[in-house]
DNA sequence: GCCATATGCATAAGCCAGTTATATAGTTGA
DNA sequence: TCAACTATATAACTGGCTTATGCATATGGC
């Protein structure tokens, strides 16, 4: 509960973590953009072009929802739909360079938000957290978990 | 780009940051109750009661949204509407007893996750990240931020 | 003290992003 | 070749917001 006593627990972490989290949520910026529509955008980055049921469940959407989401995409010309070579019934969703632009551009916006704010903190602080990068990376990476039940 | 070879400029920092906030973000089970509501209902227990327009500010919604979700909280008894006394116009809206618990359990629930997490680090990344915990707070605290414009 | 104006909240109507249920087109294997 | 399955689409509905507006109370200049 006291982390400028003693040494910081786990459930100090988890605290200061979810604070990070809180605070980053809060400074969104209204972008013309649904978060889900940001994030399919970034899968399409990423992965590379996905079916639809594909997109859906990695996303945590359902399928009808997924195709909504991607009517809205194409619409407006962040994304495009293809052919399946190999399965007609299915649909090809891949992003278009104004898709990745778009991106892009919300991706630099972000990290210049952050970068701000850190270049305002102390030394000492911006030091632990240069020396935590690693430690966050580990902590988001799935590979390295002992996966249970 | 590579906080494995240099020291981790700013921009990876950022970009850690970012990584935690995904996958915490896509870690949230669901929980019954709305992202807004659990935010109103966690500003109320950290500020005590608080007017329906204050509450509105403060949460980014418009007085008319923020009426709605105090309905749907009252309904629920999670929250309470009380007269404000020296203002017949105005409400203040309480936490009840049972919204604190419900608040309580999502809080638990949230930190047991992350810890859970934090526990299956390597030593190192944990030293790591416990060293960093001031300086995450501080990170999100805006007392000492220089504002400009 | 009165009245014009401002303020706090509620109601109404509509929008948007999601849901479940169902239909249609294409695929696959016995 | 046809029954069963799969990928997507469409329809109808819901939740959580929005803007526009109304009503009650408060306030200040006169």
């Amino acid at each position: 509960m006291s982390p400028a006593e003693n040494a910081p627990s786990t459930t100090d972490v988890a605290h200061a973590l979810e604070a990070v989290v809180t605070w980053l949520r809060d400074s969104r910026e209204p972008v013309g953009i649904s978060k889900s529509s940001l994030s399919t955008l970034a899968r399409l980055d990423v992965v590379g072009p996905l079916r639809i049921t594909d997109l859906a469940e990695r996303e945590g959407l359902t399928q009808p929802g997924m195709t909504t989401l991607v009517n809205r995409l194409v619409q407006t010309g962040l994304a495009e739909r293809r052919a399946d070579p190999g399965d007609g019934r299915a649909v090809l969703v891949a992003l278009t360079s104004d898709g990745l632009a778009r991106l892009t551009e919300y991706r630099v916006s972000r990290t210049e938000l952050i970068s701000a704010r850190l270049e305002q903190l102390d030394p000492e602080s911006r030091s632990a957290l240069a020396k935590a990068v690693p430690a966050l990376h580990r902590f988001v990476d799935d590979s390295h978990v002992t996966e249970e039940k």
